[in-house]
RNA sequence: CGGGACGUAGCGUAGCCUGGUAGCGCGCGUGGUUCGGGUCCACGAGGUCGUGAGUUCAAUUCUCACCGUCCCGACCA
């Protein structure tokens, strides 16, 4: 590529509407451009780098023996129906109408075509295992798309489906995924590591994400590094608060004390010299139109993924202050579970045996001491709610635990048989016996991707693009462009001699000065840059400089023969 | 949807408080100049000041509504 004949718009300043580092780099670039809120154009250069992650993700899934399909964008409602995800995935839908007035749905996902397609074609346990995957663009009405690719209404997703006749082998079909993904982000150039995760709205049995660490991500991990433990918080458990608080003040009746004014756990701790440990943080939720209250030490913060586990059900949400006040006659702040009888009572496990705990009377401006849980709250369930917590131990190996912000390229699940028990994905085994298969589902977001490998690989000039992504591996730079010249057609000869070895080259042929020049391949960030200029070829020599490294003069005769020679030994 | 910030030329911005219809930098065009790290000079093109209504002799400026953008939360690849 010629750099004159491509559209390249890079930005000295960035755009007001970009935060983080690699949006404000991708429009810097020229790789993107938006079009309005959460939908963006691939530029030239965007598009390329695109189509490179893509192909890594393709060579992977073939090489893990997954089959490509192609599935519409446009799907029926009825297989939603059918699975019964019309109802609880309503919120992310886009809808279409055609002329005769019909609904349409825009893929959010696909689980439901896939599954449609096996119970067509597949019927013996003969036929499995299989896997099939697409790379496809998917539509999600997102709540808030932000970040640029990150997080946008319409983004490439790779998605696999799994299908098994066996547990057993529903594990390998999820491990050759776990196996394969490591693979296509390791060749991204990307560190990521995988990390225990809730299931949400998928309703599988258990998962992995593929994470990229960043401060800009979206999701936080808790890791150990004694023992290699690593969650989603969302779902990480931890160990040292499972001690009971011990109080001397055991066995001592329940007595109440004036409050006025200590509305949070912070203002009782320092004006009543309550240690928030020792506090019942009481919340009101409202589950299914019932309140309940749910229990959580004062130190503690209660973890709603969790409480969707445990309630079995994600539709809840915090009661307001009317609603609070109609059943428990307090407001927040004053709020406790001692004496409540018609209420369900969800607590925390920490609690289990807690005494000498302090918590609301249900008074406004009152709280009760020498609350005994057990002998003074009548607790219906008990379960893990409270999120994992920097400087806790490892539930794993007692380990201290801490926290990390990460950006989420991929996520396998092993789903179980919901969808081919609704959607009649079955088969025969060896004994004749109708099964359900057992799925597995798998999605890597590409274009998340793509923003996350920036977003980890930048210097202050720009993006340092790994070698196997970047749109153009080699950017030849002449210094002077007049034809004829020995610059220009030296810059033509090596210009050629590797684009006949299959090495993507762009050739900044622009009339601009040196440094405008190499502004701009800095800024687009081209893993190799060979600049010709006319005082180092006086010497017979060419400049080889990587992003990022020392720039190398070398013989002008062997520049083809070192930069062949260098691509090979960076690809992977 | 709740909370916050904002909307002036392709991009970054000043002016608005204290009404009198716009200025700068980048980019763009032309000419010259320069030529190994975003040259310099001159001239020039480009704006319904997000949209609509209200107040006023007069609104980019004040008021209201709507639309849109960005950030924080619930959702997720």
């Amino acid at each position: 590529m010629r750099w004159s004949n491509c559209l390249i718009p890079t930005l000295k300043e960035s755009p007001a509407e970009a935060e983080i580092v690699s949006h404000r780099l991708l429009l810097r670039a020229g790789l993107i451009r938006k079009l309005t809120g959460g939908l963006y154009i691939f530029l030239p250069l965007g598009l390329r780098a695109l189509r490179k992650v893509e192909n890594i993700v393709r060579e992977e899934m073939n090489r893990s023996g997954a089959l490509e399909v192609l599935m519409p964008a446009l799907q029926p409602p009825e297989i939603w129906e059918q699975s019964g995800r019309y109802a609880t995935a309503q919120d992310v839908f886009f809808k279409v109408k055609d002329r005769a007035r019909k609904e349409w749905i825009l893929g959010p996902t696909h689980e439901e075509v896939i599954t449609t397609l096996v119970a067509g074609e597949l019927s013996s346990y003969r036929q499995l295992p299989k896997n099939f995957y697409q790379i496809q663009t998917k539509f999600r009405d997102e709540i808030r798309p932000r970040f640029g690719l990150m997080r946008a209404k319409e983004f490439i997703m790779k998605d696999a489906y799994s299908f098994d006749s066996s547990d057993e082998a529903s594990q390998i079909s999820y491990k050759k995924m776990y196996d394969a993904y490591s693979r296509i982000f390791a060749r991204c150039g990307l560190k990521a590591f995988a990390v225990e995760a809730d299931t949400g709205v998928m309703g599988g049995k258990f998962s992995h994400e593929f994470m990229v660490p960043a401060e800009t991500g979206e999701n936080e991990v808790v890791y150990c590094e004694a023992c290699g433990y690593a969650a989603n918080i969302e779902k990480a458990t931890s160990q040292s608060a499972l001690h009971a608080p011990l109080s001397a003040d055991a066995a001592k009746s329940v007595e109440k004390f004036l409050t006025p004014g200590a509305l949070t756990i912070d203002q009782l701790s320092k004006n009543h010299q309550v240690p928030a440990h020792l506090q019942i943080k009481t919340l009101v939720y409202v589950v299914e139109d019932k309140p309940v209250l749910i229990l959580v030490r004062g130190d503690h913060q209660l973890n709603e993924a969790k409480l969707t586990g445990l309630l079995g059900t994600a539709s809840f949400r915090q009661a307001n202050a009317e609603e609070i006040f109609a059943h428990l006659n307090a407001h927040p702040g004053s709020l406790g579970a001692v004496g409540v009888k018609t209420l369900s009572v969800y607590a925390d496990e920490v609690l289990q045996r807690s005494v000498g705990m302090t918590t609301g009377a249900n008074e406004d401006g009152v709280h009760l001491r020498n609350v005994e849980i057990g002998r003074d709250i009548q607790v219906t369930r008990w379960g893990d709610l409270r999120t994992a917590q920097a400087g806790e131990n490892c539930s794993k190996c007692g380990g201290p635990l801490k926290i990390q912000r990460a950006i989420e390229v991929g996520h396998v699940f092993k789903l179980g048989t919901k969808y081919s028990e609704s959607l009649k994905a079955l088969f025969l085994d060896e004994k004749g016996q109708q099964q359900p298969a057992i799925m597995g589902c798998y999605g890597i977001g590409v274009t998340r991707t793509l923003q996350a490998i920036i977003e980890q690989s930048n210097d202050k000039d720009g993006i340092v693009w790994p070698m196997n992504v970047a749109p153009y591996t080699v950017c030849l730079t002449p210094l002077t462009v007049t034809p004829g010249s020995a610059v220009m057609e030296l810059a033509e000869k090596i210009y050629a001699e590797l684009t006949e070895k299959g090495i993507d080259v762009i050739m900044d042929d622009r009339d601009e000065r040196p440094g405008f020049k190499f502004k701009d391949s800095e800024l687009i960030g081209f893993p190799v840059r060979l600049a010709i200029g006319e005082k180092s070829l006086a010497k017979g020599e060419v400049e080889l400089k990587l992003r990022g490294g020392i720039l190398t003069p070398i013989p002008a005769d062997k520049a083809v023969e070192e930069i062949v020679s260098l691509i090979q030994s960076k690809r992977s």
